[in-house]
DNA sequence: TTGGAAAAATGAACAGTGTTCATAATATTT
DNA sequence: AAATATTATGAACACTGTTCATTTTTCCAA
């Protein structure tokens, strides 16, 4: 059996290379002006091969989504031994901002472009993405228990505190950040994510 | 020179044919899955008649960016009138919120697509969106006047309470409220306001 | 070692895209 | 009516995602 072992094997290696070619040039030109032949020319290979391994465009696209919410949920975890929920929350917090400056394009194709949103694949695409918003859920849960968020909803606390990182971030990845002519992009989202732990922390 | 005005206004009549068509095009199918040629078989005229009235796809898209700040814009000013600022800044919030859900394609053109911020249009293209924002900054000055938000500057506070309900829009307009899977979107998205609301307005 | 079967890779072909431009049709002026 | 200026056309170019008959390579049994 070590023959088919073997395939197997180059199978998986042959996804990674066409995952890491497409991750460059996806991450580079966007994921609409990427095109098969780009990648299949970087990895020197016709364009056909790559459908052998892939269903179709949308199909890598999904595999690097993957890839995103695994690297985010690996900067989360070890956040997860903060035993206070009120820091572990806004810890998180800047992790997720970290990770969307650091990674603006892999970031973008996880919580802003279209396409991954329109096939079957949901279910096992939004695993990942369901694991870390367990994440923050289960935080705000502590932190309930400590007193904090008094009779809020769960649901629609997690929502509300999520938008509004996502959305400085969203803003910063699309460029709307260019309106505050004479701010830097970075200080506007550190700043308005200290404005923004300020409300929450704020006791009333 | 009463030809020549005709001509003009012709012209003018002409360029409003191919947006009003690219519109009905551009937000039913996307920015991207929408071609020229789709407009052009819509207004019955050949693809190459477009780019004597626009330079590109991107310039359509930028008079329909035009036309999205100024139908917001006019769906804010009536709110010009309410006198106490919190209040106002609230309405407004609810204003912005209610754009989104019932121009969910013009606001994802205005606030999330990348297309228009690549080229020399950026002045004019961001006069429409600077006019809005200032309109949130006034609000909030407004607000300090009367002990709000004390000690915060107006710029980082904008843009963290744009990027709170931004993030919200963004995440419905983007399909990613699917994440929550047992709430309705719009419940969401109007709990998640209330929330905000409550932190913003909560005395501290 | 060779022959045949199975697997993998190819690249032409299809229907589509944005954009350009020589040509044709129309409208205006002389 | 003829000459000029304006407007519209649609074929052509270089590109896109995807499919599939054909070729190449790999594998295994005789």
């Amino acid at each position: 059996m070590t023959i088919t072992a073997r395939k197997q094997r180059e199978k998986l290696e042959m996804r990674r290379i066409i995952l890491d070619a497409a991750k460059g040039i996806f991450l580079e030109k966007g994921f609409y002006s990427a095109s098969i032949r780009n990648i299949a020319e970087k990895i020197e290979y016709s364009p056909g091969t790559i459908y052998l391994y892939y269903k179709d465009k949308d199909d890598i696209f999904h595999a690097l989504h993957e890839e995103g919410f695994g690297k985010m949920l690996g900067m989360m975890q070890p956040l997860q031994h903060v035993s206070d929920p009120m820091e572990r929350l806004i810890a998180m917090g800047k992790v997720y901002m970290e990770f969307a400056l650091q990674n603006k394009e892999l970031y973008d194709l996880m919580f802003i472009m279209e396409a991954p949103i329109n096939a079957e694949h949901n279910r096992e695409k939004w695993e990942m993405g369901g694991r870390t918003l367990d994440l923050l859920k289960k935080v705000l849960a502590e932190c309930q228990e400590k007193g904090y968020f008094k009779g809020l909803n769960i649901e629609y606390l997690s929502f509300m505190i999520w938008s509004s990182l996502h959305g400085m971030c969203a803003l910063f990845c699309r460029r709307r950040c260019q309106v505050y002519e004479h701010k830097e992009e970075t200080e506007l989202l550190q700043n308005g994510m200290a404005y923004f732990t300020g409300l929450l922390t704020k006791k009333g």
